[in-house]
DNA sequence: CCGCGGGCCTGAGAGC
DNA sequence: TGCTCTCAGGCCCGCG
């Protein structure tokens, strides 16, 4: 993604691309390797942890990372699934130890605990993964794999916006009968996984879509997917996976150990540029409104 | 069932 | 300088 226009810094929330960016992190060293000795270090994060959590993860093999919306989910031998999630941030890092050399009960990584170092997990690969999260709106918990679909978390969730069955007619057929906004109704993970506050400005930007219209006119007309909801589907993906794209350049400059997983700088067109002139030449200056007492971005002139 | 809004939590930044 | 206030937002939950 080309980003001429934005030259400042910032950290963004975890959303989908920064998840996955996260997922494919921690794959390395955390698929096929098991659970060594975990530390939780306080009772809870945004929930209590389930009870007995360090010892269910002790000695339990990582099958595979995934992920699913912006939960991560690491299949276990044990049959339980880890379920992972960054909150608002959230944030791991991975040390390397050396996988060859023995490790006790009481080894302490080379890198010193920081604060906000809530969850420690020490892998028989001879990585050390930490889970930092000041804010605590992160949490993880287990659930029986056989139990997954049906729990409450994952029940609701709509989909993944990546995947070859979100198109046009499914998003059209969701909003249809929305009253609500655009902007709700892609916030709305039951519409379509993933998104939040950023992606959702960033996609109606890119779709020209006015985050104030509302989510039926998007809906079937006469049989086929109106052509804005090809175009929503259209820059939903775009901007995800230039995202996704600039997350993996990211990790790349992390191969070292110590590198921090969770943020990586990406260029927003709109996303908190407030006054700035949109980066369309037939556009205008970008404007913050609030819906649902959370920030809007929108060029008012482009979107419609 | 749907939509809306409050609360959780801490750090950064603004303003006095 | 140091205090207080506001804001950031993913998700759950309760209300109408």
């Amino acid at each position: 993604m080309t980003g001429a226009w934005l030259t400042e810094e910032r950290v963004n929330v975890p959303e989908l691309p920064e998840v996955e960016t996260v997922r494919r992190g921690l794959a390395p060293v955390m698929e096929g390797a098991r659970f060594r000795k975990v530390e939780a270090r306080r009772p809870d994060l945004r929930f209590p942890f389930p009870k007995d959590f360090a010892a269910r993860l002790k000695d339990q093999t990582v099958m595979g990372l995934g992920r699913r919306a912006k939960y991560l989910l690491a299949d276990l031998s044990s049959g339980d699934v880890l379920i992972m999630h960054l909150g608002m941030s959230g944030s791991f890092r991975i040390a390397q130890n050396g996988a060859d050399k023995p490790v006790g009960e009481f080894h302490h990584p080379r890198s010193e605990a920081l604060p906000h170092d809530h969850v420690v997990f020490h892998m028989s690969s001879g990585a050390t993964v930490t889970f930092n999260d000041p804010r605590r709106f992160g949490f993880m918990t287990l659930v029986p794999r056989a139990k997954l679909a049906d729990d409450k978390m994952m029940r609701a969730i709509g989909p993944e916006p990546l995947g070859n069955e979100f198109d046009a007619a499914m998003l059209a057929k969701s909003c249809a009968g929305k009253r609500t906004s655009l902007k709700a109704a892609l916030s709305d993970q039951r519409v379509v996984a993933g998104l939040g506050n950023i992606y959702v400005c960033e996609a109606l930007h890119r779709a020209k879509l006015s985050p104030k219209r509302i989510a039926s006119t998007l809906a079937l007309r006469s049989g086929a997917p109106h052509a804005r909801a090809a175009a929503l589907v259209e820059g939903i993906k775009a901007v995800l996976n230039e995202a996704i794209t600039a997350g993996g350049s990211t990790l790349r400059d992390h191969r070292q150990p110590d590198g921090e997983l969770g943020y990586f700088q990406h260029t927003f067109r709109v996303y908190d540029r407030a006054g700035a002139a949109c980066p369309r030449r037939d556009g205008g200056k970008i404007r913050r409104i609030v819906q649902g007492t959370r920030s809007t971005f929108y060029c008012p002139a482009c979107q419609r």
